[in-house]
RNA sequence: GGCCCCUUAGUCAAGCGGCUAAGACGUCGCCCUCUCACGGCGAAGGCAUGGGUUCGAUUCCCGUAGGGGUCACCA
């Protein structure tokens, strides 16, 4: 077989050199040690949180060594394409502080492509696989295989895989390994044929290892690994000349200068064919990073990969949901990196971008996604924030679910931050809610808008011990006095209505008494809230002011 | 089914030949306390399994089991 005549045959209208178009691609100029990451999705839907873990990794680990991280488009699936989804994804990413250096960047102007070693969308890269296809087939390393439409169109119409029971993958693959090499030996005149006739045909790469041997490997999140050696003729083109992701993988990490390719362990198993085609092509192989996957559990109680459909999956559910941006990276950072949180104790004021995120420590087997964790770190991350911050967060959110809460929230800033400010700031802050979504539950009743009267009071409690401490209350109360004064007034009322003033001296002899300044003050919380729990009760009535306190104080005693 | 990866409590995890096997979340109890939240203290709960190697295995090796992934002209 002529190799060079093959490849003119094939690719006519290539005339640039691999070297030419390495030159147009020199080694980028950066720091001793500095990493080059991406994030290559192919634009088929949204975010989801199995998209993010990988690209908060490549991220790290790009901007932490001075590197640069980027994003590619793998848009080679045209079926598979989902309209305006490219935009999506890098909207999303932004959202939680995965920024591009190249790729996307959001500019002032919205998205635009940035960089010089585009295109970063596959699709408009045809030119530069087609350059190292023609070589591979002058190497004497890769092979048409023609298709008859007819072929084609049976191929297209059945989901091939489906078919395939597990009892049948052995036959299967000793018929298609017979086909496969039955099409290495087509002869250059039946290449001619076919393309007299305008058969379309795939490129399919020639395969020289043997699986029963096995290559020693170094994953730097799997450590050591025996890659047995890929014998399979798999596609570099599809017949409409674009590239499969193998391909792709090998041109473009390699043109783009990756140094660290950091994707789910879903891709393992086709590592043999990566290492191969990198070999075929004089590429050096870059550092690999196969990370596990997030799991869910099945209605069996089995672990299953999160996948876009589950709850929990779409970044976008998280923001419905009311989860903080910073939450969730905080969360994903714990993930991430065990010692992360220990970090964190010892750098409290600290952003999560100064931790230095280690390789080392990341986690071979996939965890479990625990709503109960991220909530807890949530608390966390929120109890740190300022009440002006909490105010705009809880605020803009609201605004956009819950349209009637977010405009009473607009209409007053430093009545709605005053509520946010109840237990902030100290060294034992409040931590009353996780996610924006419970905000109103916690403090509606600040607003007449979502407050009402009614009584709520335990059935053990006689009435007339009720309206008599509401009554005290009103009597007494002076919206200047300081938290002291205040509580001494409280423990007035109790005493005039013969209720203990003394905690301990209540507990320890608790039938000595009719209740104790802790009913007195539920009393006045259910009138004043109409809830049973709530913040420090004198803050509470510092906020909502003499008015609504007196007013609520005074209707809770009509309708008693 | 073949191949590959994984396996410490309900969850996330330290551990890297000798420890009463850290810690965090969750659960439960107690304390603090005007309720809640916070905080403090405490409890229950774990090295999948069988063989080796070794004076000694959670740790190293082999097998078994379980789980996951993959086997497309999808990524």
């Amino acid at each position: 077989m002529d190799y060079q005549q093959l490849a003119e045959l094939l690719f006519p209208s290539v005339t640039q050199t691999p070297e030419e178009v390495e030159a147009l691609y020199p080694p980028r100029q950066l720091p001793e040690g500095a990493k080059v990451t991406r994030f290559a999705p192919s634009p088929t839907g949204f975010v989801h949180f199995g998209g993010l873990f990988p690209s908060t990794i490549g991220e790290r680990l790009a901007h932490q060594s001075g590197g640069v991280f980027y994003l590619r488009i793998e848009d080679t699936d045209a079926k598979r394409e989902v309209e305006g989804a490219a935009e999506g994804l890098i909207r999303t990413l932004a959202h939680y502080g995965v920024l591009f250096d190249e790729g996307a960047v959001i500019g002032e102007n919205g998205i635009e492509g940035k960089g010089n070693y585009g295109p970063y969308k596959q699709s408009e890269r045809a030119h530069l696989y087609h350059v190292f296809a023609k070589k591979l087939v002058q190497d004497g390393k890769a092979y048409p295989v023609f298709t008859t439409q007819e072929e084609l169109d049976a191929l297209n119409a059945t989901d091939k895989k489906a078919e395939i029971k597990a009892k049948d993958w052995h036959e299967d693959q000793s018929e298609q390994r017979e086909k496969m090499l039955r099409a290495r030996e087509i002869t250059l005149d039946e290449v001619k044929e076919h393309l007299a006739a305008k058969h379309p045909f795939v490129l399919r790469l020639f395969a020289d290892g043997d699986p029963e041997r096995k290559t020693p490997f170094t994953d730097l999140v799997k450590g050591k690994l025996e890659i047995p050696e890929n014998d399979e003729d798999f596609v570099l083109l599809k017949s409409d000349g674009i590239p499969t992701y193998h391909f792709a993988h090998a041109v473009d990490d390699h043109l783009m200068g990756t140094t660290h390719v950091i994707r789910g362990e879903e891709w393992l198993p086709s590592l043999a064919k990566h290492i191969m085609l990198f070999r075929y092509l004089g590429f050096r192989l870059p550092k690999y990073m196969h990370i596990a996957q997030i799991m869910r559990l099945d209605e069996a109680g089995n672990k299953k990969k999160l996948s876009k459909r589950d709850m929990g999956a779409n970044m976008d559910d998280y923001s419905r949901m009311g989860y903080a941006p910073a939450c969730v990276c905080e969360y994903i950072m714990t993930l991430l990196n065990s010692n992360y949180e220990e970090w964190h104790m010892q750098n409290p004021e600290k952003p999560y971008t100064d931790f230095p995120f280690n390789i080392k420590k990341m986690s071979s087997s996939g965890c479990l996604f625990d709503f109960n964790k991220l909530n807890d770190v949530s608390k966390n991350v929120i109890s740190r924030m300022s009440a002006k911050e909490v105010y705009e967060q809880v605020r803009d959110w609201a605004l956009q679910y819950d349209a009637e809460f977010g405009a009473l929230l607009a209409k007053d800033p430093d009545y709605a931050t005053a509520i946010f400010a109840i237990g902030r700031g100290g060294k034992k802050p409040r931590k009353d809610f996780a996610t924006w979504a419970e905000v109103k539950d916690f403090m509606g009743f600040f607003y007449d808008e979502y407050f009402t009267v009614r009584d709520a009071y335990d059935e053990k409690f006689d009435r007339a011990d009720i309206r008599a401490a509401l009554e005290g209350f009103l009597q007494s109360y002076a919206p200047s006095d300081d938290m002291n004064v205040w509580f001494d007034k409280i423990k007035a009322v109790a005493e005039s209505i013969g209720y203990a003033t003394d905690m301990k001296e209540y507990k320890q002899n608790p039938d000595a008494f009719r209740g104790s300044v802790a009913d007195v003050s539920m009393f006045l919380r259910v009138a004043v809230t109409g809830k049973l729990n709530s913040p420090d009760m004198y803050a509470v009535m510092q906020i909502l002011g003499e008015d609504r306190v007196e007013q609520r104080v005074s209707n809770m005693l009509t309708s008693l």
